[in-house]
DNA sequence: AGTGCAGGCCAC
DNA sequence: AAACGTGGCCTGCACT
């Protein structure tokens, strides 16, 4: 179609993601953005609105995922069947999708999350100080990443400062690489590299844990979660991409297992205290870092409460963080709201 | 008609 | 050699 030539794919058709559509239509390319519209919509009606619709069980009335317990390599859940963790939250034709998932009569959804809950595990895990500081002071972590290593003030942190200081650490999490963050924030590796340094000496305890995470990996073959859940590589220390992989996951095992393990913690204890309060409330889904609850009206504020606490306190008392744990929540007539 | 893979894209 | 972690579902296509 007279297109700039991209990348092939490993088939030798030329690549037509999400990012090398978005590049086209930047560069004037309009039946690049039509396809991206295009897309998205019929993702929403294929993926969610007509599959949905078909899952609808003709008993209850409602739909019911199946919760794989054993289905990761980290020890989160999955979800299938339909896969009610993967529903859509971002732009604002998704949420229409979230819309429809509603309360019955006289009850409301309650959406309870964990705030940060993987940059706080880091934090504890790797014993990182600038971290820490910010979550014991309640600072918007982004924001604070931001003013450390751009060395800039607090108040003078501006939105793109913000969004690259968010996109460094999510890539923390999983491993980061100067590609991988270069792609993702449309800037070169060297400036990606000099972002990665930077990161590293305002925040030296993390590079310590990625080095000793893998060297044990290596080593053992397996990392552990903070409450000595096992993880095992096979592909540690080989050569090659595989080996690659292995060690970003060994860095972030630990961290998304702890979360997971903290979580389940937390299900159980909150099952335990709704069976033995006269609380009408019902554990409706997780989705890795969050619980859905069905309240009744009048015991929203106090289910909220409760579970929250829970929530907080779920490592206790095998585990006590030297990072607090942060729970938000919402509720509303529908699921869109609630979050 | 069923199976499997690749590419793509939704969530955390 | 690939290039940021964990998943599941959809379409299109090749194959049996």
């Amino acid at each position: 179609m007279n297109l700039p030539n991209g990348k092939k794919n490993k088939s030798g058709g030329f690549q037509t993601g999400a990012d090398v559509l978005e590049d086209l239509s930047i560069r004037g390319f309009e039946i690049a953005s039509y396809l991206l519209e295009w897309r998205k919509i019929s993702k929403l009606k294929s993926t969610y609105s007509d599959s949905l619709m078909l899952h609808i069980n003709n008993v209850t009335g409602r739909v019911h995922t199946s919760f794989n317990l054993a289905g990761t390599s980290t020890g989160r859940l999955s979800s299938s069947d339909p896969n009610l963790q993967n529903i859509p939250i971002r732009d604002t034709e998704g949420k229409k999708i979230r819309e429809a998932f509603i309360a019955k009569e006289g009850a409301k959804l309650l959406s309870l999350d964990y705030n940060q809950i993987e940059l706080r595990l880091l934090a504890h895990i790797a014993d990182v100080k600038g971290l820490k500081n910010a979550f014991k002071n309640n600072i918007d972590i982004h924001s604070s990443t931001a003013s450390q290593i751009f060395k800039v003030n607090l108040n003078d942190v501006d939105a793109l400062l913000r969004r690259k200081a968010k996109a460094i650490n999510f890539g923390i999490i999983y491993g980061i690489s100067a590609f991988g963050l270069s792609k993702n924030l449309k800037i070169t590796r060297t400036e990606a590299q000099e972002f990665i340094d930077n990161y590293f000496k305002q925040f030296p305890e993390i590079r310590d844990y990625m080095n000793t995470t893998v060297e044990t990996a290596k080593t053992t073959g397996f990392v552990t979660t903070l409450f000595n859940r096992k993880i095992h590589l096979p592909n540690i220390g080989t050569k090659g991409p595989l080996g690659g992989f292995a060690e970003r996951a060994a860095i972030n095992a630990p961290i998304q297992g702890s979360a997971s393990d903290i979580i389940k913690r937390a299900m159980i204890k909150i099952h335990e205290f709704l069976k033995s309060s006269e609380l009408d409330a019902d554990l409706l889904l997780q989705v890795h870092d969050e619980l859905i609850f069905e309240t009744n009206n009048e015991t929203i504020d106090e289910i909220k409460k409760r579970a929250s606490e829970i929530m907080e306190q779920a490592t206790l008392p095998y585990l006590d963080l030297n990072v607090p744990l942060k729970v938000e929540g919402g509720h509303g007539i529908n699921w869109s709201v609630a979050h």
